[in-house]
DNA sequence: ACTAAGATTTAAAACGTTTGCAATTGCTGT
DNA sequence: ACAGCAATTGCAAACGTTTTAAATCTTAGT
């Protein structure tokens, strides 16, 4: 009846052993007799024994746990990768025995502080942080710190030395550029934001690369930016690029969110898909397949590099290693029906 | 240099006081000299003093995170809602100062050991369990162990107490019908899933209800069911329905995946949408705004409910009341474009 | 000036582990 | 029979906090 807290002092009582030899056996240490080590795992079995973890915790000074601060941000929008990554951090943690820690930064308050304080009262080994900014207190401050963690994304313009992964963006938007001048474009467009962040730039410069390793004269390149989240504008400066006196035959667009604004757009302008315009996104929103005529874009794959942002940071926990640990993870294409041959230039 | 771990000791020290007495300082009690409380307040902001959780948790018990058990499907099978949910559920619990704690179940092995582990180390205040089965295991463990938690969906047909917190699926179906009734539909069609989920069984009851509350004889209802994750007997009965002599006019899906098929087997077969067919789905998934010519359905306001999941475990969590707290939340009906007046019979 | 009551502070135990060091036990060789 | 050694096991401290009970300091009343 009286269902006492299972501790590992019951335990000993229970097999006449000290605390002591009891822990260590659970630990495997060979010290300890076989056989006793056997006893004692049957019996914690038996009994049901679960090591409390704020004893471990305090004793150990490791949590078991890794952090992720989770901003909120309005309260129609979801992050909608949310999901996946966590789904692939999940995977990648328990492989090795960690759970995960999710810290929320209530909207507009500093997420500064909340990660401040996850590292601080050592609620987690590490920490896992994504969305990077151009100059990002976050960075910066667990790089000062010296705390274990692993950022999605990387800073182009930055001395700190941490451990990233990142999205290939520059080969994506070249392979893109390359699928479609195999097609026959040379008239490009671009829809891109305004603000400066890494990945724009990484997906730009992958452009332009691709244009001049084809040292093609005949290429043309347009571009058009609007606000990241001002719907209106983003409608305005597309439609800036739709209707120029001369269209470009593809415009490829910094993330899908712009692609199917884009769909939306030449569908009312009657300028049909793939047939007089070929338009290349990048993220494979779910929708994206959906949105008639299907865009082709590129797949980030956010599970598998959560799953391996995991990896890297239990193993940036365990053996601190000297170099920062890197890696570039390549899109996939996914073709759909929104690209096509160059419409004929008549 | 030297970056001490700070400790409740450390500010002591600085302060000339006692750890007791600044333990109780920062806790606010009364009994401290109101001049003491502040100057406390103030040396710990500026040393920077941040209380370790783990210590806390093994005196106080109690260790300020919600347990959340994430499965982990397919490889690329990803919970579509798995982002809302934790969203709502992080914006919640922020408000009452507790973290979330996702535990992950490896694919395949047991999700009740996992939640076993969690509760029985401590690791968690309370938790949240999800996607209810008929008999789940999960929730007999926890009512047996009076262990706090709120559970996402209810079951219908067992005398376990507990907190749930669910969707009216029976006041949506209850609000389709009569929104296809008034519409001039009488015949009616709906895909359903072969397993007896609670779900399931309480939107067909809300169908039924609601057609029973007509008292129209006239109204007819045939029903087609497929296993729940069978794409290709999904598609066969769906099939079954659309090219039956007597096509029903409207067709209801438990919920949007179901309905998605619907809208593509209705265009191959040549069935106008909504001219010839309407069609409802539940869930309000992002593509079903998509799937032309976009699908009307019920959004399950997930973020809300999760949000309110998180409240309603906090108070369990302090107040342990004694009856349980259940709440049933109607969904939204979303109006597009796959409903219309039923076709003329001729 | 002295006492009692009230206001404020402190010492020490407790939470459940892990771990350095010491103690015990059992053997082996002489 | 006993020293010496290896193999086992156990004692006690430590981790950083909260909390019970006790100690100290003030102040007011006489």
């Amino acid at each position: 009846m009286a269902s006492q807290r299972k501790t590992l002092k019951g335990l000993a009582d229970r097999l006449d052993l000290s605390i002591t030899t009891v822990s260590r056996a659970l630990a495997g240490h060979e010290q300890i007799a076989l056989q006793t080590r056997q006893r004692v795992a049957e019996a914690a079995a038996e009994y049901g024994y679960v090591p409390n973890v704020a004893a471990r915790m305090l004793v150990s000074g490791r949590s078991g746990f890794v952090g992720l601060v989770l901003p909120i941000r309005g309260p129609n929008l979801v992050d909608s990768f949310l999901g996946e990554f966590i789904t692939g951090l999940g995977e990648g943690l328990v492989k090795h025995g960690s759970d995960l820690l999710l810290a929320t930064a209530p909207q507009g308050q500093d997420e500064l502080a909340v990660l401040r304080h996850v590292v601080e009262s050592g609620r987690a080994d590490g920490v896992v942080i994504n969305r990077i900014a151009e100059k990002d207190p976050r960075v910066e401050y667990l790089v000062e710190r010296n705390f274990p963690f692993v950022a999605h994304g990387r800073l182009h313009n930055s001395g700190l030395a941490f451990n990233w992964l990142d999205t290939d963006g520059a080969a994506a938007f070249s392979e893109a550029f390359d699928l479609l001048y195999e097609l026959g474009h040379r008239h490009f467009g671009l829809v891109t934001i305004s603000e400066p962040m890494t990945f724009r730039h990484m997906r730009e410069q992958g452009l332009r690369s691709a244009i001049d390793n084809r040292g093609d004269p005949d290429v043309r390149l347009d571009v058009v930016s609007a606000p990241r989240f001002a719907r209106g504008d983003r409608v305005e400066a597309i439609n800036r690029l739709l209707h120029s006196a001369e269209r470009p035959t593809a415009i490829l667009c910094l993330f899908d969110g712009l692609a199917l604004t884009v769909l939306e757009e030449a569908e009312r302008a009657g300028i049909s898909i793939p047939r007089d315009l070929s338009v290349v996104g990048f993220d494979n929103l779910a929708t994206a397949a959906y949105a008639p005529p299907g865009l082709t874009t590129f797949d980030a794959r956010i599970r598998d590099c959560a799953r391996e942002i995991a990896g890297m940071l239990t193993t940036v926990i365990q053996d601190r290693p000297s170099k920062p640990l890197t890696r570039l993870v390549r899109p996939k294409l996914v073709l759909r029906a929104s690209h096509g041959p160059a419409p004929d230039p008549r």
